[in-house]
DNA sequence: ATTTGAGTTTACCAAACGGTACAGAAAACG
DNA sequence: CGTTTTCTGTACCGTTTGGTAAACTCAAAT
């Protein structure tokens, strides 16, 4: 039998694989057992290996934070792109359920790999945020302030939440930020 | 040449390394080559192997927090068992340069094999300060979510200190934090 | 109908993995 | 002193790692 993909297709896949394991506990054996390619298939998608599979990954939500919560933020009216940052947050950790990838990445020493788009995801995510807080009037350097606590209030709660195996640990903290700023 | 080591010394160095690469991407290579000590030494102190050493390393750090932190907050009056846990937290993790342990090992599929002491730390961590923020007269739901709220924030800061390559984050927000409560 | 090329399968590779066995060196103790 | 126990060095084991090579499949374009 042969089934055919499209690389569109795998790369969330393996996305939720570096976010089970992380980087170093994915290996390529689990990437073929749990996408069903073999190693030809992955290597003729990614030549670069693994590395470029996970630049790849983080690339893409990347992406889909740029697009569902970086750019709201930037476009809308501050009101309605912080609204849709919290659902979109809420929608994409399910609930507490599910963890962050680049947080996980930059906490071992994933992180040197993967520095600069570490460091860009969570400085365009706090920067949008300050500058949507500070257009609905508040003070520029409140609004700064306010900014990093959400990000990494979200980030705390989604270790705290996976480590005490409890998901209300994360909507509880995600509804304590929405009412502080 | 042969240089004789106790398990009292061995165990800090290993867990530096756990802290810097993850259970994962630890291997008994790089634990040798960074301490010194050769497997014949290794599986004597540790005859479980890797994961004994990253289980006796969880222990010394919960052992540590439980005596400077956790066993404080319980015991001195609330104020300075409070102010006790700010000191010893920001020493603890060198003023945000240094990340913790417990919460990289939550994040990755390594929390399964260790989950009961990962909840248990932060379990023991949430409460204690949650008792002794109602100890000095906070209302007992508030002290609770306090609590939560510290301990995340401090593992939040991390990450992002960590993430952003400045450790300025973290003191910025232990400062936060202490005023809060 | 043939060519083409993206995508797949299978078999391989050297290196590194975690772990074991064991002989010997150094302390500890009688 | 001699013996026993603790600790270390080294060689080895089977397995898995990330990565490579090349033969193959099959739909679409020519």
């Amino acid at each position: 039998m042969r089934t055919v993909y499209e690389k569109a297709d795998v790369v969330p896949m393996i996305a939720e694989i570096f976010r089970d394991l992380g980087y170093e506990g994915t290996s390529l054996s689990r990437i073929t057992e749990r996408t069903g390619l073999g190693k030809g298939s992955l290597y003729h998608f990614f030549p670069g290996g693994k590395e470029e599979m996970a630049a790849t990954v983080l690339a893409e939500v990347d992406g889909w934070f740029e697009r569902f919560v970086f750019d709201p933020l930037r476009r809308d009216d501050p009101a309605q792109g912080i609204a849709t940052m919290w659902a979109a947050v809420d929608d994409y950790f399910r609930s507490g359920g599910r963890v962050c990838l680049v947080g996980a990445f930059a906490l071992d020493e994933t992180r040197d790999r993967f520095a600069t788009a570490i460091r860009g995801y969570f400085a365009r995510w706090i920067e949008a945020l300050r500058d949507a807080l500070a257009r609905a009037g508040r003070d520029p350097d409140e609004a700064a302030l306010d900014a990093e606590e959400v990000v990494l209030g979200i980030q705390g709660a989604l270790v705290l939440a996976r480590a005490l195996g409890d998901p209300a640990v994360f909507t509880r903290t995600l509804d304590r930020l929405k009412r502080r700023v």
